[in-house]
DNA sequence: GTCTATATCAGGATAGAC
DNA sequence: GTCTATCCTGATATAGAC
């Protein structure tokens, strides 16, 4: 039971058939990338791939339904070490931002631009699941309105226009360049959120 | 030569297959839009459509190549009847929102979410146009720091900021909302760029 | 649980008549 | 400039052996 990274139970194929996913999805595009892609991806054969998932489109849900979890995971927790509401806005975008960005956890990627690719009843569920992650920031964004170190406003629209700034960079944002993640965070949280 | 909504040379058939594209492109997205589908919303059979363009990655690149381009010209010309800079501010983001969420102009959501799918030498075209988009709107963000309207910061990653949050109302605004679009962009513009 | 082989089909694109 | 007919590729998914 120990040294697990994520809540999943242990399924070394399959898990490694997701990694792979989020990583291509990202890349190319979820209509882009083939079976094939996948398969090779882990050293299958196509026809494995059938074995773990019913479906390509399983297999995007499961991308997706990771990375919601995850990071709402990970953000609950890093939440709790923090001792002031600024440090809550920083900690809360700093962990949104190390997900998105990482190169080890891409799964969030495909959840901002292939929704569209999701049957109905599952896209639903994935929905459900971004709704309470944005409810978890909003409640944040709310206390530190309260504590008047976010400016006065609609906690609803504020945690939307956040969330976007956020996303947004994955179209800009260089690993190579010399921002830091971190530093990137606390910026963010300086020029859109605190209230001077 | 009156009534010419855009800009562009008056080839009808041509016109309309752009507008039914950049309308199907946003509701299905790209690869599962198929030339066929394309042809059927304008009353085509599909080997026609290949009369007017040689591919359907020529298509996409059209779409694009408009959006941005009327985009540009939209908020170039708003912005002359301005007189302050918070106005300019305000109808920048109003004039973007206006664009990114009417139905008859879906063109800029292909943009957002689409790219990949361009082959490499009209990606770059299309970047180009973005980045003079964005450059465009960073001075006017720039020339309201000068004047104390916002926040002292790095106007490069301000613009950003702001481009990502108004982006992203293409996921969650609903027109039917009691929330208009121009009431949108002013609070936008209160929230998070404007220093009270 | 993975492989090989293959069924099946959808979609982009072309040819040639009108 | 549009239609009809069709080619052809590539992609998902299945069957059955190992």
């Amino acid at each position: 039971m120990a040294r697990m990274i994520s809540a999943e139970a242990q399924r070394p194929s399959r898990d490694a058939l997701v990694e792979a996913a989020a990583r291509l999805f990202r890349e190319k595009g979820y209509e882009r990338t083939t079976v094939r892609d996948l398969a090779d991806a882990v050293g299958m054969q196509s026809g494995s791939l059938f074995y773990h998932f019913a479906s390509k489109g399983e297999i995007l849900y499961e991308v997706m339904r990771r990375g919601i979890d995850d990071l709402t995971m990970a953000v609950r927790l890093e939440l709790k070490a923090c001792s002031s509401p600024r440090e809550e806005l920083i900690t809360m975008t700093r962990t949104h931002l190390r997900t998105l960005l990482s190169n080890t956890q891409a799964s969030l990627a495909s959840l901002l631009y292939e929704w569209r690719s999701l049957p109905d009843e599952q896209r639903d569920q994935v929905v459900t699941l971004r709704d309470q992650y944005e409810s978890l920031c909003r409640e944040v964004i709310s206390q530190a309105m309260e504590n008047g170190v976010v400016k006065q406003g609609d906690p609803r629209l504020m945690v939307r226009l956040w969330l976007g700034a956020l996303n947004w960079t994955s179209q800009w944002y260089n690993a190579e360049g010399s921002l830091g993640i971190d530093d990137l965070a606390e910026e963010i949280v300086d020029l859109i959120l605190v209230h001077d």
